[in-house]
Parts: C-alpha cells; structure tokens; sequence
RNA sequence: CGGGGUGUGGCUCAGCUUGGCUAGAGCGCCUGAUUUGGGAUCAGGAGGUCGCAGGUUCGAAUCCUGUCACCCCGACCA
C-alpha cells in the first residue's frame, strides 16, 4: 500500500471537541469519521487494525471450542417479549416499526437471539456443552457517547452464548474463558487489562466479571486492594466498616440547628466529627412511587447499584414532595412517616452517639441510638467503598480506587433466558431440564481505541505489532532521487513478496518532517527510511514507533533485520500470553 | 432527562459586547517556481447564502424568538 493512495486525511491540529487523546489521535491520524453522535465511519487503518483485532479474537474463541455463527441486526420485538427484556430494558434499546406496523429493534445483546438459535438444536444432554460467537454490529441508544470510539451507539462486538447442563460446567467453561480473555488482551498488546468482580445489571445472573484497562480517561472506578489480588468495579464492591465511639454515648437531645441541613454544615455547627453523625438519602424509583430511604454514616456514600438490589428494583435520588412529610436537610429514624421504606447502612453498626435528623425543620438531635430509641435493625450493605477503605478479602485498609476502561466482560448468566423462552433438554433420565448459559462479550472498536489511549505519545498511536494497521512503514525521503527511488521500489517490492505489510511513501514534495509526521500518526511499530545520504554509503535506516530501537544497516540485510525485529516484537508480546 | 457551552470554507479560530461598504487569518487544497534527513519559501488561485427558520431594523455573522446539531458535567448504561 503506497500512503498516496491512502484514503483518509491526517491533520496538523487537534479538534477542538476531542477530550480523550485516542479521539484526538484517531481523527487526526484518519482513522474515524463522526457521522452523528456516537456514530463513526472507519477508515481503513482502524479497520485494519479492527479486522486484526477480531481475527485474535476468533483465534481464541475457536480455541475453547467456539463456533462462530451470526445474527441479525434487526430483530422482531416479539422475540424480546419472550425474555421480558422488551419492557424491561429503557430507552437504549432501540424500538421501531417496520412497514407492516410490526415492533422491531436493533440488537444491542444477543441472548434471546442465540437461545432462539439453537432451541431445536439442543434438545438433548449428549448435544451439550457448546458455544457459539459473533463478531458483529451492535446498536445501543446511549445516552451519552463520550470520548470517540470508547462509548459509542453503534459499535463492534463479540459476543458469545456457551450452553451447559450443570453448573459445574458452567463454571468450569467460564474459567476457560477467564483465561481466554487474559491471552486475548495479552495478544492485543495489552496484558495489563485486570479483570474484577462487577454487577450483572440487566444481563441478570451471579457471578460476573469486567476487563478493565486501568487508565485515567476511564468511565468505571474500580476498587483494588494493593496487598491481595481483590479488585472489583465500585457497583459490586462491599464496603466494610469499623467503628470507634469517639464520643461516650449520653442522653438523647434535640438541638436546634437553624438552616444548617447538609451533614456537614451539622457536624460543623455542633462540634461532631462527620463519622460521627448518621445522614439520610432518599431515593424512589419513579417520581410517584414510595421513598426508599438509607441511613448511612455522614462522610460515606450511597452505592445506587447495591441499594437498587437490596430493593429489588433501580432506584434513583428522589424528589422530595411537601406533602410526603419528609423534611428534605432534617430526616432521621425517629418520627418517619409510614409509607417509606427505611435501610440502615452497617456503616452505622457500633455507633451509638450520633447526631440524626429529627424530622422537624432546624431541628437534629443528638445522643441518637439507634437500639435504644428507634429499636432493633438489620444492617445492609449499601455504602460506596471508598480509598483507604478496608479489604473485603484480606481485611487490611489497603482499598485503592482507580478508573478503567471496560473492554469485555464475561456472565454466569444461569437459566435466566432458557427458563424464560424454554430452552430445555432431556437429560440422562428422561427429565425435562433447563439448560444454563453463560455468556461473554468484547468490544472491538473500544478495544483499539483503549489500546490507543494507553499506548500513544504527543505524535500518535505506538501499535501493538499484533493489531498495527502496518507492521512497517516505509519512507522514502527524496522520491526525486532516481538511485534512491529505484532502490526503494526494489525493497518494496520484495517485501510484498515475502508477505510483509509495507505502507510505503514515496510521494515527491513531501520534506521529511512530514513524512515522520505522517507515520508517527499511522503508528506502524517498525520505520524503514531510505535516503540517498545513507544509501551512498550502502546504509538504511531502521527505527521502531517506541524509539526503542534506532539502527542503521547495510542496505543488502533490510529484509532480513527487519523479520528479525518484526519477531522480536511479537515475541515480547507472546511472553506475556499464558497457556 | 437536568445543568453548562459551542455552531463562521476540509481543520483551528478571530470578528458578535457597542448591528454598517466586497466576512478575515493560519493550516490544508489547486497551479507555477525555488527547495528537500523532523510538519519548506515565494507568487498566483479555488473554496463560506456565518447551523437552520422566523422576527426586529434602512441595514443582521452580530440583537430577539424558535429549532436542529455537536461538546462538557450529571443522571442512565451487557
């Protein structure tokens, strides 16, 4: 491929609506083009390196057995009825009508459509285990795209569907798939993906986890204990308390405390350390439906995803209506109205000195415990685990929380979708059983976008060589020179014929910088610069995208040092591919 | 969905507060010349009904109303 004929600008200058630098990299570098909102066009270097990136991931799927299959795009609503997801999931899914007036949509999951797949298929035990995959489009109507290809609507995935008899081997595949996971990141060139324990949301089931690529510009903070190898995203991760009286317990008392309702600004105005002061969040689930309301220590948060399951339905932050005889800045335990439901946060375990809301405007009291004055509860856990908080597994305050990038996830899903569209088998005995699934999926466009986002300096993307759109980019730096350009065209061409990926410039009028700026954008991991300064002299230079490497070699041993560094650098990368 | 911001050639932006002749600059693009080892120089040139629709006005990129799109924060999110 010569860049002349390369499809796609580069660009000088960063756009301005690019916060993340993999967006500003990849729009400056020609590889994306916004087409609406969170909706992008590839140009072929990201669908090179895409097309990469999936074929490492059909390697490993096929290697734990994979079949890969596909799926429609559109699906007939009716099929979601059967799971119940068409009602129950909110407005990403995308719903329309087709001609006839008939509810479709576009997928953006696939179970439904896998179950309905292989239903007749797998009607016997002796058929099971299997799994199958997709590499294919999905669309989810997100509310918010964000920071070019890393949250989009319209996006790559694999997804995949395995389908087991028992539990155990549920589990036993998923471990497989645990695995296959790490050696797929590990292929891609990033082996620090991590993966953590995470909340199944709307995909439902038990266990899951996430793989995240811990980095800054990530949308999940995940919780990850420095001294073991707990980590787990900040929605599924227990919080653990413990606390000391600092202020011996006394008599309960009701303070006035004038216009002071935040936690705070109530420690503040009596003297009490926030930790020792109990706060009230109230939450609902839509705007007319009952309060749920939390008790949780003053300095902690409410963690949404673990209280929406402790009710049993998602709940968000509550209005507070005049007529609700809530006293928005002065709840406590004390004098509640009847109708709302009431959680104490373990957070408050031990303390029995706090300062409550007394349900009364400008008033709070003190002395408050809650054994003693508003009577036996059971704790839950619906606190944010927070920095420096202590380890659910090993029990040291060594809590760290860092944000990540998710980049796959894999589900115990369980029979949630066989139950519901009747996927069932005949098992040993003759016995009607339904089948359990688990279920695991990649994001590929997120995947080169993240990989991009952590492997790049001011100038572009440092490819992996495994997902590089070229392993090697070719300069020729003076295409005026005759010498120089035939020998150029010569090396070029013989590359081509010993199978290597040459992107080749040789446009004339083009100064050097420009060249190097131009490859810097494309990223490719080995540079080979041709020049007549060096060539008089029977040299060529070669130089690697990380600057690692830096040579000049006789112009007769190009080929042969460049399979040289082109093995190196994938066998750097295999190191850190476990078996 | 709530809050904030921005829409001016392909890209980055100025001009808008305080309305006024043919709407500017840099980059990119085209032609020619000179150049050529880290984003060349000079000369010439193409390209914009200032997001869109109304309104105010003798006159609107500029003021008002509406609308659309995009970006940021939040809510939401396999």
């Amino acid at each position: 491929m010569k860049i002349k004929n390369l499809v796609g600008n580069r660009f000088k200058e960063r756009p301005s609506d690019c916060v993340v630098d993999s967006h500003a990299l990849m729009v400056r570098g020609g590889y994306i083009k916004n087409v609406a909102n969170g909706i992008f066009s590839l140009y072929p270097p990201a669908k090179r390196v895409t097309r990469k990136i999936e074929n490492i991931i059909r390697e490993e799927m096929d290697r734990i057995d994979g079949q890969e299959v596909m799926f429609p795009v559109v699906l007939p609503g009716s099929l979601w009825d059967e799971s119940g997801r068409y009602q129950s999931v909110g407005d990403e899914l995308l719903r329309f009508k087709d001609r006839s007036g008939s509810r479709m949509i576009l997928g953006m999951t696939h179970e439904e459509a896998s179950v309905q797949l292989v239903k007749e298929y797998a009607n016997s035990y002796a058929k099971y285990p299997f799994m199958i995959y997709q590499i294919q489009t999905k669309f989810r109507d997100e509310a918010r795209p964000r920071a070019g290809l890393i949250r989009v609507r319209e996006f790559t995935m694999k997804d995949a569907y395995s389908f087991h008899t028992s539990q155990e081997d549920l589990e036993a595949y998923y471990q497989k798939c645990y695995d296959s996971y790490n050696r797929i990141f590990a292929r891609c060139g990033i082996p620090e993906v991590v993966a953590v324990a995470s909340d199944s949301g709307m995909m439902g089931g038990s266990v899951s986890h996430e793989y995240m690529l811990l980095t800054p510009v990530g949308e999940d903070s995940i919780a990850i204990c420095t001294e073991c190898d707990y980590r787990a995203n900040m929605e599924a991760a227990d919080s653990i308390i413990e606390n000391e009286n600092l202020i011996p317990m006394g008599d309960l008392t009701e303070v006035h405390t004038p216009n002071e309702k935040t936690i705070e600004d109530v420690g503040n105005f009596l003297k009490v350390p926030v930790t020792q002061t109990c706060k009230a969040v109230v939450y609902q689930k839509n705007a007319d439906d009952a309060y749920v309301i939390v008790f949780i220590r003053g300095d902690l948060d409410v963690n949404e995803a673990k209280l929406s399951k402790l009710v049993g339905e998602n709940i968000h932050p509550a209005v507070i209506t005049e007529e609700s005889g809530i006293v928005a800045g002065f709840i406590g335990p004390k004098g509640l109205p009847e109708n709302v439901t009431v959680f104490f946060d373990s957070s408050l375990k031990g303390l029995d000195n706090l300062v409550v809301g007394a349900n009364k405007t400008d008033y709070h009291f003190t002395g408050f415990n809650i054994e003693r004055d508003y009577g036996a509860v059971e704790y839950v856990d619906a606190a944010k685990i927070v920095e420096g908080g202590i380890c659910p597994c090993c029990g040291k305050k060594t809590i760290t929380v860092q944000r990540g990038i998710e980049v796959g996830n894999i589900f115990q899903l369980g029979t949630k979708y066989s139950k519901s569209m009747g996927l069932t088998y005949l098992d040993e005995n003759g016995e009607t059983k339904d089948a359990i699934m688990g279920c695991y999926g990649i994001g590929v466009g997120r995947m080169a976008a993240s990989v991009c986002e952590v492997k790049h300096d001011d100038y572009g993307p440092i490819w992996p060589i495994s997902i590089a759109p070229w392993e090697i980019h070719m300069c020729l730096l003076r295409a005026d020179d005759a010498e120089a350009k035939a020998f150029a065209d010569e090396l070029y061409g013989k590359m081509n014929n010993n199978g290597m990926e040459v992107l080749y410039d040789d446009r004339e009028d083009v100064r050097p910088g420009a060249m190097f700026a131009d490859a810097d954008l494309i990223g490719a991991p080995i540079r080979v610069i041709v020049g007549p300064k060096n060539l008089k002299e029977g040299l060529v230079e070669i130089v690697s995208r990380d600057k690692s490497i830096s040579m000049k070699v006789n112009k007769d041993e190009v080929i042969e040092k460049v399979m040289e560094i082109r093995a190196e650098m994938f066998a750097k990368i295999n190191e850190k591919v476990s078996e």
